[in-house]
Order: C-alpha cells, then structure tokens, then sequence
DNA sequence: AGTATATGCAACCAATTAGTTGCATGTCAA
DNA sequence: TTGACATGCAACTAATTGGTTGCATATACT
C-alpha cells in the first residue's frame, strides 16, 4: 500500500482525532454512537456526533480508520499499517 | 523533556515544514538563506524567506529544530528527539 | 406500515493558518 | 561610519478547518 503521508499527518494534527485513534485502538470495533458517547463521557469532550463524524472521515483517508457495514450500525476498526515506517528518514 | 505532542504533530502536518527537516536531517547547520536557496533551487518551491522563518518558529516550539547564533547568522539544526516515542500507544 | 435508531450529507460560521508585503534591527567588512 | 547582508517583526489576506444546525436516508423492530 501506497500511504499519504501528508493525509496521515493532517489527521495526527488534531487531537481530538488522536483522542479517536487512542479508544479505538483500545477498543476495536465502535459504532460512530459509542464512540461519540465515549469521547463525551469519558473525555468530556463536547463535541457533536457530526462533528466526530468528519474527523473519521479525515482518519478513513489517511487510511487509520477502517469500517465495515454491520446492518444498520458501521463499525470502526483502527488501523495501524499507515504509522510503520512514517517517521522513517528521521528516526531509525 | 516533556515534549507537546499537539506542537509536535501540528508542525509535523505541513509538507513544506517536513521539507525543511529533510533538509537539516541532510545537511546539518544550515542558515536561514541557505535553506530557503535549497527550498527553492532543490524543491522548485515558490515561497518567501519570511514565510520559512514562521515554518522555523513552529518546528522550535515543537522542539524538532534548534538554533544557535553564529555572528550575523543563525544556524538551523535538526533535533530528533521529539520524535521518539512519538507513535508509543499505538505502534511498539 | 409505522416508528425509533444509526448514519449520511450539505450549507453555513468562526477561528486558525500559510502566505505575503513592508519596514526595523543587528552585525560584519571596507 | 557607511553600506551590504542576514534576520526579526507586524499587519494584512485568502484559504483551510473544526465545529454547528438542519434535513435526508437506511435499517431494525413491533
């Protein structure tokens, strides 16, 4: 796989989106609704679903966020593969 | 140190700045005028003194440049150190 | 069928930001 | 000390962006 680095990067910039990548790597597999209820409750983050919802979109384009259809809900998966080897060239 | 994680992925989100660590990762030391010759020559970019020096200012608060005076001039140095451990938590 | 739930989409807004231009400061060298 | 060179600083602009509100679509459940 090709990766953006520039995609990547834009969406590490932001922390609400680094907050995102932080509970679904800690918990695969969330609906856009635990998600939301989590960055709020446990983050106490004030921040509307549509909101999160673009920043998973700005994460699926970097290739971070994955997601597969699962009837009415669509669940999010983190993926890690676009992060090896992004530092390479500076870091070992 | 305690670096800022937000300095250190906003700084990193810009092309033209990850350019400039390219360069000061090649060719340590370089002065202001110096890189933005490179900048333009190397990379074809179209872009002001002034606006690599604020991209300068950006890469010294996140910690990944540092500086020191040298009569008239300021030399550029690439500092790596903000970036390790940088992805920890979501890559080993 | 009809309602509730989960998500998608688009227009709009305020704040941030990458860039510019113009001018000021500081230091070396003749 | 005067001129040339390297940098610093501030105001302004256009584009981007994180957020909102409002409405549309899709699926499940009774």
């Amino acid at each position: 796989m090709n990766w953006d680095k520039d995609a990547i990067f834009k969406a590490l910039s932001d922390s609400n989106r680094r907050l995102i990548l932080d509970e679904l790597s800690e918990r695969n597999e969330l609906t856009l609704y635990e998600l939301t209820a989590r960055l709020i409750m446990k983050h106490g983050l004030s921040i509307s679903r549509q909101a999160i919802s673009k920043h998973i979109s700005a994460l699926e384009d970097a290739g971070l966020v994955q997601s597969k259809r699962k009837g009415k809900y669509r669940v999010l998966m983190f993926n890690k593969e676009p992060l090896t080897d992004l530092l390479k060239g500076w870091v070992e």
